[in-house]
RNA sequence: GCCCCCAUAGUCUAGCGGCCCAGGACGUCACCCUUUCAAGGUGAAGAUCGCGGGUUCGAAUCCCGCUGGGGGUACCA
């Protein structure tokens, strides 16, 4: 008997950040890509999948301290795990570059013993010189090959002089490379355009040629999902692995995000990091779906995906080649849809605290259900999710209801269009009135009695209710009027109202703008 | 300069030869709801499918050229 055995060849991707500094938005599109492919796609069509997290630190100069914890944190905060990485270690560790750097060294070697490589003793300033020479004479800029054939006596002077060298790659001079592209097929390049590159620095650490190839073979990395701006290096990599005799990988290149004007996107258009999107008030689950719309899509109508909707649906076959520019206000629409649509008010409510308590407005957490101040944000949050863009807004907007005195404000706000300073303090005098014998937990009842009193007082509801609203909350814009009061509560509703009693009898009009003749 | 990639409304996209005088979403505008502001509902405007040639009975869809945008051109990744 036989089955319709499903392809059992394991899907093996990567992501691996250089630890330079806070993760960008785009590598977080390339990640969930990567994490898609191996957890979604995979399992689906029977494959074993796997997500491995490795981290180039190959550059000492521009290491940066912690860097590396920073990036792991926020992919852990996205939503993402991997099965291989330096934290959880795997069956290739280290997953560490510099922690790998023999056997980048062997390698090197390797190719050096087979004539497909060669050591440089170029200085930096001849380098320098070459490329000025070659931009005077507008040549395309490039190394001259300068070291590619020295003599075997020159090279023994040369190392025995303890100059120091690089060792470079003895790229085919021609004949052409193509490079298959899983999203743009096919892609031809000539070899005569092709630099040698350099594989093994002067320090002793690989360039990210070598670590790179090196590693995706010993990992055995099945696909590589990598950004758009890896595709002129792409047929270096491929005249590596031919020279190495290994069976590259297969490649996809994701589609480049660009910014709003055009070009690469950067501080000046807006947050370009992970970091500052979290810290921004972004939720994970906008941010997921924003990003995986980006460059891919399902049917070009669903536009709400959760993780495992992502998971039962992504395919990299509907990653789209085209660069596309990346959109703040529809990821603001999508964070608002989440924190209004999507999330439960428990959930909402606990996310929304960190950034109240930063603000000063609750106690610090730890934030649960236990949190003291709990109910009180979890009834603010039921009224104002529906006007929150971002959790950071959560502080500006709840602030009236959480904190116990109201910011200054000016008094003007409480007197309704076409009405006059006496009218609302009558108006507000009677309200005091009312406020003294109504319970503000019956907000039906409560309504009723405002309607009645508006009525006997020949003002339209509205004109009473923007009085009340404005010194209830010190602004002329809140949530229902008699829900806002409920939540507020009787006693902190009196004396706001009375306060605005008080400082409307005080306060003096601006001149009117003089009714000129 | 040279090499390479991309090309449907302001933006993200559907479309993979006839179902498209092009569908969805954000944004914009209008109306409805309404105690304010949101949210929500309904509707509208907005695309000579970058341009020019082919191929075909028929092209947004295939081919070529051009233009435009973008990327690469380091002992950075």
């Amino acid at each position: 008997m036989s089955f319709a055995v499903p392809d059992p060849s394991p899907i093996r991707v990567r992501f691996a950040p250089s630890p330079t500094g806070l993760l960008h938005i785009g590598g977080v599109r390339t990640v969930l890509f990567n994490w898609l492919l191996a957890n979604g796609q995979a399992p689906r069509e029977g494959k074993p999948g796997a997500f491995i997290l490795r981290i180039e630190d190959t550059d000492r100069n521009r290491f940066v301290p912690g860097a590396e914890e920073g990036i792991l944190g926020v992919l852990r905060w996205f939503g993402v795990d991997w099965d291989e990485g330096p934290d959880v270690g795997g069956p290739h560790a280290p997953y560490r570059q510099s922690e790998r750097t023999a056997l980048y060294q062997a390698h090197a070697q390797a190719l050096l013993a087979a004539g497909h490589a060669y050591r440089c003793f170029c200085t930096p300033e001849r380098l320098q010189r070459v490329r000025e020479e070659q931009q005077a004479r507008k040549e395309p800029p490039g190394y001259d090959r300068f070291c590619r054939d020295l003599s075997p006596e020159q090279i023994t002077t040369n190392l025995a002089a303890g100059l120091p060298f690089v060792i470079r790659f003895r790229m085919p001079l021609e004949g052409e490379t193509a490079v298959h592209d899983l999203l743009r097929g096919e892609m031809l390049f000539q070899n005569e355009n092709l630099e040698d590159l350099v594989l093994l620095k002067t320090d002793g650490y690989p360039t990210y040629h070598l670590a790179n190839v090196v590693d995706d073979h010993e990992m055995e990395i099945s696909h590589i999902l990598r950004g758009a701006e890896w595709i002129p290096s792409a047929p270096l990599h491929l005249r590596l692995y031919d020279a190495f005799g290994w069976r590259a990988p297969l490649l996809a290149h994701m589609p480049l995000i660009l910014a709003p004007g055009g070009g690469k996107l950067s501080k000046r258009h807006g947050s370009t990091s992970m970091e500052e999107f979290r810290s921004q008030g972004y939720l994970p689950e906008a941010l997921m779906n924003y990003l995986a719309l980006l460059g891919w899509s399902l049917d070009g109508t669903t536009e709400i995906f959760s993780k495992q909707d992502l998971l039962d649906k992504f395919t990299l076959e509907r990653v789209s080649p085209s660069p596309g520019t990346f959109d703040y206000v529809k990821l603001r629409w999508t964070n608002q849809y989440y924190i209004n649509h999507i999330l439960e008010l428990d959930d909402l409510t606990l996310r929304v605290m960190p950034f109240l308590a930063q603000a000063g407005l609750i106690l610090p957490g730890p934030y649960d259900a236990d949190h003291a101040d709990f109910t009180r944000v979890r009834s603010a949050t039921a009224l104002l999710k529906d006007r929150l863009e971002t959790l950071a807004d959560a502080p500006e907007l709840m602030s009236y209801f959480l904190a116990p005195e109201l910011e200054p404000y000016d008094p003007a706000l409480l007197i309704p269009k076409k009405m006059t300073r006496d009218d609302t303090l009558a108006a507000l005098e009677a309200i005091a009135g009312l406020l003294a014998e109504v319970d503000l937990e019956d907000e039906a009842a409560t309504e009723a009695r405002f309607r009645a009193l508006a009525d006997s007082l020949g003002l339209k509801p509205g004109n009473l209710f923007m009085p009340i609203r404005a010194a209830v909350t010190g602004r002329t814009q809140s949530p229902g009027l008699f829900e806002t009061l409920r939540v507020i509560g009787q006693e902190r509703v009196r004396a706001r109202v009375k306060e605005a009693i008080a400082s409307l009898r005080a306060w003096v009009p601006a001149e009117p703008a003089a009714a000129s003749v």
